[in-house]
DNA sequence: GTGAAAGCGCTAACAC
DNA sequence: GTGTTAGCGCTTTCAC
């Protein structure tokens, strides 16, 4: 490996000034022209080790995700990574898949390489520890998942805001047995959604004087596929099964499609709304409704904190709020149309 | 930070003393434990920078794919993700976004990070340069797709076969007029399963004497949805459309079918078959036909391989085909059934 | 089995 | 502007 010191004796100078020349110090034109030269013939570049445990900060930044399969995820990551590079920062991306354990190992690697900071969708409203890189000092950005009592800087999702949507617009639609496949207990986004479900039922059984959903109309899955089909599974078990579900992410809504087909359902004829875009959708028959979720906008937003802390801002922490929005489409549309 | 030297002087002890804990070598029982409380207490983690810059190598690997909204891709994660847990090594993901100055970026660090390895999905086949790293000495895996003449370990998929496969399923379930949507000019993996759709289609010319496909019967896309919309659009603007095409990847699929149904048809009267499963393709109607990829095994052998190295090995370059499985659905039933 | 000391490659403080 | 020097936190000789 060429160090510094190889390209200052060949160059004729003290390691200080390379260093100084690739860190954009003040070195007269000429000699840093000659170490330039120099370096790209011996085909130097800095060991990103050394100036870490030196200046005790790196040029990386960590972005944990609990599901690495969720194209929600993904597109957040792009998000962060567009963002990132333009000032050059890059991202490295750990996936925590939803596990406490591992998510906590990858706070601390965060810690021990002295990232330059961390985003992160928790894996757990409660339980996920960010002291880990707090008590360094380390930037941290929470994204769509805010753990309980953090003092950091996040950006989320309304999610109150579009589970109400959700729901009022399937009461609009007509239908009138709507249940709710929520997430974990304990998921904050889930709990979040679920409260916008409860709430416009309430309201709207107050209007109406309708009787209140029996009992079991709330599932609660694991935000995967098959936590979706089971919960779908046991509404339609259930003796006056819904005609309406809002279901509160896009893997479950898979889930509960296929539930639904194994059933010999079809949307609409029993209603189906995603809290979140399925990928591809665009080719399921009939077409799906969805509360679509700004995940890139979300990266993006995450990414554009961080970088302020990280350039030392040290403003309190403020939580920035993206909107849902409504996409109506076939597979709510009760009685064919309206 | 709790330093090495604190947790030593704490203990009464050397940090040499410190140090041997942290890495299981023999200290005195009574000792060791004193250490390990005294490090419990003050919350003592090893820096892994200074490690590193110590050691010379890292406890991380990088993993570079070329697009992190590819579920194949994020399906080969997990596999290298699940295998590096079991040694204790962590994995940081690069997303080079099909952009080799972007993976370039992401190789030097790499190799200026000092990581213990790098697997990669080479952004092309020609251009992508392992230099970078392999002139470090640092181990490498090539996965899915070869760089010409890298000299190094690889995990790739039977794309030829697959491609022959698929093809022969085609012309077998009746469909005559054949077209084959490959992925970019200069792509390994597509250009096997290109040459394996053209050598089914010769063979079967040779046997029945029927004429050669018309030109334009095999279009190039970029493996992004977009791509296979676009190939689609131009196929079904031929004066002699196809009866059934073979689509080189999984999103250009979604893409065909796209175009497919806006142009008003519907699989199986034109068969439609994927090379890579389409995600939740379960939810489709007709199911899709497809050549299924081993993405998870790929990434689970692609770390293995890595990790023999890592551990010292060497032995000469080895490459390791993995097999493709054909699943025939409803999309290539021609005449409703068989 | 243990401690003292050197040094991985870099940057920051200081003197010039 | 530039060079000299010290030291980031760790591991690893080398004595003992």
């Amino acid at each position: 490996m060429t160090t510094i010191q190889d390209v200052a004796r060949a160059a004729g100078v003290s390691p200080a000034t390379v260093s100084r020349v690739f860190n954009g110090e003040r070195v007269t034109a000429e000699r840093a022209e000659r170490v330039r030269r120099t370096a790209a013939e011996l085909g130097y570049a800095p060991n990103r080790v050394a100036r870490s445990l030196r200046k005790q900060q790196a040029s990386v930044i960590g972005l944990i995700i609990p599901d690495i399969e969720n194209p929600f995820f993904t597109a957040l990551a792009r998000g962060v990574e567009d963002t990132a590079q333009e000032t050059n920062l890059s991202v490295v991306l750990c996936n925590s898949d939803e596990d406490v354990a591992k998510e906590t190992r990858y706070l601390s690697i965060a810690a021990a390489e002295q990232m330059a900071g961390v985003i992160i969708a928790a894996a757990s409203r409660n339980r996920t520890d960010l002291s880990l890189v707090r008590d360094r000092g380390m930037p941290v950005v929470a994204v769509d998942r805010l753990p309980r009592g953090a003092d950091v800087d996040a950006v989320m999702v309304d999610n109150q805001h579009g589970g109400e949507e959700a729901t009022a617009h399937l009461l609009a639609a007509g239908y009138r047995r709507v249940a709710c496949i929520a997430g974990p207990e304990g998921a904050s986004t889930s709990e979040e959604r679920l409260a916008g479900y409860r709430s416009v039922m309430a309201d709207h059984r107050r209007e109406t004087g309708e009787p209140a959903p029996p009992a079991g109309y709330v599932q609660h899955g694991d935000f995967r596929v098959e936590g979706g089909r089971a919960a779908m599974a046991a509404l339609l078990a259930l003796p006056d099964p819904p005609d309406a579900v809002f279901v509160a992410n896009n893997l479950m809504t898979v889930g509960a499609l296929q539930a639904l087909r194994d059933a010999g359902l079809e949307p609409p004829s029993t209603g189906v709304l995603s809290f979140g875009d399925v990928p591809w959708a665009s080719l399921l028959r009939p077409s799906l409704s969805a509360v679509d979720l700004p995940a890139y906008d979300l990266g993006r937003t995450a990414a554009a904190l961080l970088q302020e802390r990280i350039a030392g801002s040290r403003i309190p922490a403020r939580s920035v709020v993206l909107r849902t929005s409504l996409q109506r489409r076939e597979s709510t549309r009760r009685g064919g149309g309206f």
